[in-house]
DNA sequence: CCGCATCCTCATGGATACTG
DNA sequence: CAGTATCCATGAGGATGCGG
């Protein structure tokens, strides 16, 4: 256990007792998205010691937040058990309050496309009265589709490029998470839609070729 | 700045940035009461090292979650910011993930009625369809069981009297009897006996022959 | 007394090298 | 590839001091 424990009978200090060690949460954010392995979540999680990554995933796993189980490839992965994705409702709140940092910039830190299918059902999600939408953001490598329908929002993640592309996502989400994480080259051309209203689908933008 | 940046572009990474150091969330935990001196934050949080105390403030004043501010007496009391009033969402979440962590028992753990103030609202409020579930809460001198079913909360209290009493009573009413704000007399004295009336005011005083 | 600042010790985090 | 082992830097914890 890295974490000292508080040792109050408290729901958030308990809490933190259990993922409130530094990284446990951003290794809760990587599973959310399905299973990893160990090296993929090093990767992805940017620069983690691999002598911490084996601590909070050994200490996650003893608290019944994170299990590891055999991947289709023989190996094993970690995955986020039930409780574990219950975690999922924290960390978009968290992802939402977080707004007023984002939107100071990129500035020098790390970007992945990843974080985006965490990040963008926490902002998007909760309207109320939403028109049927399809949005999506293409950055090198990943293809993100977000589909928002009366359901709510739904995100699907598509290796393959997919030249051609429409994109539209809503101007606040996409100049405060995607500036900087789009290059020129990209030639993502934006613009207004016709007709466009609410709080959706203001600003379109196309793939590259 | 106490906590190294993670250094990534995500909302998540950012907002640990802010509150993720360690006892900062918990003084937000203390602060979503209203505001408190020095001291009173000191002792409430129960053995913070006031140079950690002093550190924690002062990050999350500059980050604009907490600000100083004169207080009636004439002395410095701290407060949330609107923007770190909106940590209560977090807060909340994190209270309701830890059900499971609270069912263990109280262990050696220190308690303080003060924290059922925020536990409370975070574990009755909510969701409409909530899987049944048992809390147990022990305060000095009274047991609290926190039942929540498909029809709602139920509030089992366990005293040294008052055998068998039903009654309903308000939220509020249960909040100040765990908060020490009422006696239990006065609690009985102002709920409602049967009838419950409200979403909510289902609520059941029993006791152990 | 309250509101911190300083000092010291030790647990924890971070980077790198190394191993089955 | 999936971790361990090692070493150093840093932050936590506790005691104490000091000015208002």
């Amino acid at each position: 256990m890295p974490a000292r424990s508080y040792g109050q009978y408290c729901g958030l200090a308990r809490s933190l007792d259990t993922v409130g060690d530094r990284w446990s949460l951003l290794i809760v954010r990587e599973l959310l998205l399905g299973p990893l392995r160990y090296g993929e979540l090093a990767a992805s999680l940017g620069g983690i010691a691999t002598n911490l990554l084996a601590d909070r995933l050994r200490s996650l796993e003893a608290s019944g937040v994170v299990e590891r189980r055999l991947g289709a490839s023989g190996g094993v992965v970690y995955a986020l058990t039930p409780w574990g994705e219950e975690l999922r409702e924290t960390v978009e709140s968290l992802v939402r309050w977080s707004r007023p940092l984002m939107l100071a910039g990129r500035g020098e830190d790390a970007f992945r496309p990843r974080w985006l299918a965490v990040a963008l059902p926490a902002l998007l999600g909760g309207r109320t009265a939403r028109p049927a939408a399809e949005v999506g953001i293409e950055v090198p490598g990943l293809s993100l589709a977000l589909r928002l329908d009366e359901t709510g929002p739904h995100v699907t993640i598509e290796p393959e490029q997919r030249a051609g592309t429409v994109l539209a996502a809503e101007p606040e989400v996409v100049l405060g998470l995607a500036a900087g994480a789009l290059t020129l080259d990209q030639a993502l051309a934006v613009a207004h839609v016709d007709g466009a209203r609410g709080p959706l689908a203001a600003v379109f933008a196309r793939a590259p070729a």
